[in-house]
RNA sequence: GCGCGAUUAGCUCAGUGGUAGAGCGCUUCGUUCACAUCGAAGAGGUCGCUGGUUCGAUCCCAGCAUCGCGCACCA
């Protein structure tokens, strides 16, 4: 045996023989109670980064430990096409080496490229995620956009549309006019940004905005229906008064959306452009106009204006109400948040348009009680059915369900899912396959990639067939995924099995946090502070880079993570392939482990052999409540600075004996596989050097 | 505005109603004897602040401060 484990040689090999013994399928005769869990699926828009990591090395341990303590165990991967993202990254390597936009190419040719592209993706992901020593059954993998998850796609959009959660409307939507596409309101990142805040005279009011570009439209006034300063003024009453473009008539509206403490507390309205004015207009069934069109830029209402970009079309306007002395004053050093688009940071649009929504406030009946996909998704955490953990996030998960509007499904995307709907004159069909006859188009958009994730715990699992894998393996046991996708992923898969099966995903939910680099930043690209797993891997050791990610971690909690930490467990490999070197060396002929019953007359032995039970005890206590930094610190303390540091030194100071060899085969027997969970290679190795699976059986599949 | 988290050794962080813990770093000593990717010994902390509960609080409760985060508002 060499001096240290050699991890660049043997990982692999280890990984294969465990694949191809049949280790990460679930034993098909096996009758322990089944054990479930879906890879959340990284996007293909590239290379793993610690995050996901930190995801495959929890989410390893917990399958390891069912798997050693007889569960019959399945880990399911897969890869999610994130049809944003990917089309985003893909049309900016476009427009960078080839000068060319998406629509240069067409649908057709420019999907090919993305596909291309998820493809080698993909394949990088897939070897990465095996160098991290994952244990999932790859027999099983899946794409949220392959075959099977687009059949599941298109079932669940039908049920939902025929059950009346699904509808088509116009509706004020967020729209990114940088990517051509609307996004949901969980997509958008706000930025403060100082700018300028004009107070306008309209009329007897006056009236503040940021915006003034968007109020040429503007005819309703709007203040709070209690406010004393504005009580002769009557809701509905008309005005005469001069605006931008001349004389408009201005109708008195009284809502309680408007906030008397904020500015005058009067305020116009510009339904089209501002989902909180959009709901005033709808409550009082007031006219709605498009000012801006889809490019950013000013429509004929703008008259002179029109055709002007925003933030040219500004300065111009602000110039004419000076002029026209209807410019009160300007606050230049307001702030205020401006709505940008997560991927590719381009400034939201408020529009109204028509999309497709899952309507989140429409009453269903189940089981015999009428209740919203709101009550659905409240109910099934309130209930206790699903346990969240660490548990404060329960209440950011209601919190953005009280909050929660429709959910806007569509997008102006090419790679997605195609929204099974289909348009003849004023008919909309929708199903599985196109409609019969001739004249009917096809939906030209595609569907929010949540909306094939929220299917995933049982499109995985063959839904909408009855399979067998979907009847022994759902509801999964546990979800474990990053807290910063509560929103988008692990709500809306309670919401869309709810639903569908009438059925929970999973029951328990595991929040990870943020990996950040040691001075607590958010590993970025920019900052040039990212630690690449793989490279990590190389250097130290999946074992290593696992255990740095555990050790000290809390669930929900972010960690600092530095290369000096990841070194330190290197550092303790090491120390168990030399206690396995040093047994090695040592050997004893005809000494077995089955002896241990005979050697253990010994009182020292008794106690040793009662503590070890002890720590077993504590471990597994740790990790059956999912506190898998305590069960970790616990075995590397027990390991380092018991077994090695005491028990071992003892036995080297009294000289070995028949007897104390058998007791450190095994000590370090059971601390190998007490240490497994977390870092399965070298202990694998050192289990296969001690002939401890006598040939037959590897420590992967031992019993707990 | 509503809510959440953090505050413990030089650094990064665990943890507990009863004499404070780890890793890294630091100091001193020690390698033929599994491992220097090591071992032994050690220095280093009013456990953010102020009250309260308690025989006893770093831990429980209340308030405050600082940092961070989520959500909402932003005319």
């Amino acid at each position: 045996m060499d001096k240290r484990f050699a991890h660049e040689d043997a990982e692999r090999g280890i990984y294969d023989k465990w694949e191809s013994a049949g280790y990460f399928s679930p034993s098909a005769d096996g009758n322990g109670e089944p054990f479930s869990i879906v890879l959340p699926p990284p996007n293909v828009t590239g290379e793993l980064h610690m995050g996901h990591a930190a995801m495959l090395a929890i989410e390893d341990i917990m399958v390891r430990f069912a798997r050693m303590r007889g569960r019959r165990t399945l880990w399911i991967p897969g890869t999610d096409h994130a049809a944003i993202a990917t089309q985003s990254k893909v049309e900016k390597e476009l427009y960078k080496k080839e000068g060319k936009t998406r629509r240069d190419l067409g649908r057709e040719a420019f999907l090919k490229r993305v596909e291309e592209f998820a493809l080698k993706s993909h394949d990088t992901i897939v070897n990465q995620v095996r160098a991290m020593g994952a244990s999932l059954d790859w027999s099983r993998e899946a794409y949220t956009l392959d075959a099977l998850r687009s059949r599941a796609v298109k079932e669940a959009f039908k049920r939902m549309y025929d059950g009346g959660v699904i509808y088509r409307g116009s509706r004020i939507v967020n729209w990114d006019p940088k990517l051509q596409t609307t996004v949901s309101d969980d997509e958008i990142d706000w930025k403060e940004m100082k700018g300028f805040f004009y107070y306008l005279q309209y009329g007897p009011f006056v009236i503040g905005t940021a915006r003034p570009e968007t109020k040429f439209g503007d005819k309703y006034v709007v203040m709070h229906p209690a406010d004393a300063r504005y009580a002769k003024y009557k809701h509905g009453e008309k005005l005469e008064l001069e605006w931008i473009n001349g004389p408009v008539t201005a109708t008195v509206i009284k809502d309680e959306a408007a906030d008397p403490a904020f500015g005058t507390g009067v305020m116009t309205i510009t339904p089209w452009h501002d989902a909180t004015d959009f709901e005033i207009a709808e409550r009082h069934s007031l006219d709605k106009e498009q000012i801006i069109d889809f490019n950013g830029k000013l429509l004929p209402i703008a008259r002179e204006f029109a055709g002007f970009p925003i933030a040219k079309a500004r300065l111009e306007i602000v110039k004419k109400l000076e002029k026209k002395g209807l410019l009160v004053k300007v606050d230049e050093n307001y702030v205020h948040r401006v709505a940008t688009n997560s991927r590719g940071g381009g400034i939201i649009e408020p529009q109204i348009m028509k999309q497709w929504f899952v309507d989140v406030h429409k009453k269903f009946s189940r089981d015999g009680r009428e209740i919203s996909l709101k009550d659905l998704m409240r109910d099934t955490v309130a209930s206790g059915k699903i346990k969240i953990l660490p548990e404060r996030f329960v209440k950011v998960y209601f919190n953005w369900i009280d909050n929660l509007r429709d959910w806007c499904i569509s997008r102006q995307l090419w790679y997605g899912h195609r929204v099974p709907a289909w348009y003849k004159g004023g008919e909309t069909y929708v199903g599985t396959e196109p409609p019969g006859g001739s004249g009917w188009e096809e939906d030209q958009d595609t569907l929010d990639t949540w909306f094939s994730s929220g299917l995933w715990t049982f499109s995985t699992l063959g839904w909408p067939e009855e399979s067998e894998d979907l009847k022994m393996y759902h509801p999964t046991s546990v979800l474990e995924t990053a807290y910063d996708i509560l929103f988008f992923w692990v709500a809306r898969m309670i919401l869309m099995t709810g639903y569908l099966l009438n059925d929970i995903p999973f029951r328990t939910v595991y929040l990870h946090g943020i990996v950040r680099d040691k001075e607590g930043r958010k590993m970025s690209k920019s900052l040039d502070n990212g630690i690449d797993p793989l490279e990590m891997v190389q250097k130290y050791g999946a074992d290593a880079t696992r255990m740095s990610l555990i050790m000290g971690v809390g669930a929900g909690s972010d960690t600092n993570l530095s290369e000096d930490k990841i070194r330190a467990c290197r550092n303790f490999a090491t120390k168990i392939w030399n206690a396995a070197r040093f047994l090695d060396m040592r050997r004893l002929p005809n000494v077995t482990i089955s002896d241990v019953n005979h050697s253990m007359i010994d009182i020292r032995y008794q106690s040793i052999l009662a503590s070890l039970e002890k720590v077993k005890a504590e471990i597994t206590a740790h990790l059956e409540a999912y506190e898998l930094h305590l069960a970790a610190e616990k075995a590397y303390d027990y390991f380092w600075n018991t077994f090695a540091n005491k028990i071992l030194e003892d036995v080297k100071k009294e000289g070995i004996t028949p007897d104390n060899y058998t007791l450190l085969l095994t000590v370090f027997r059971e601390c190998l596989k007490l240490l497994h969970p977390f870092m399965p290679f070298v202990t694998e190795a050192a289990y296969e050097a001690l002939n401890f699976g006598e040939g037959k059986k590897m420590l992967i599949g031992e019993e707990w």
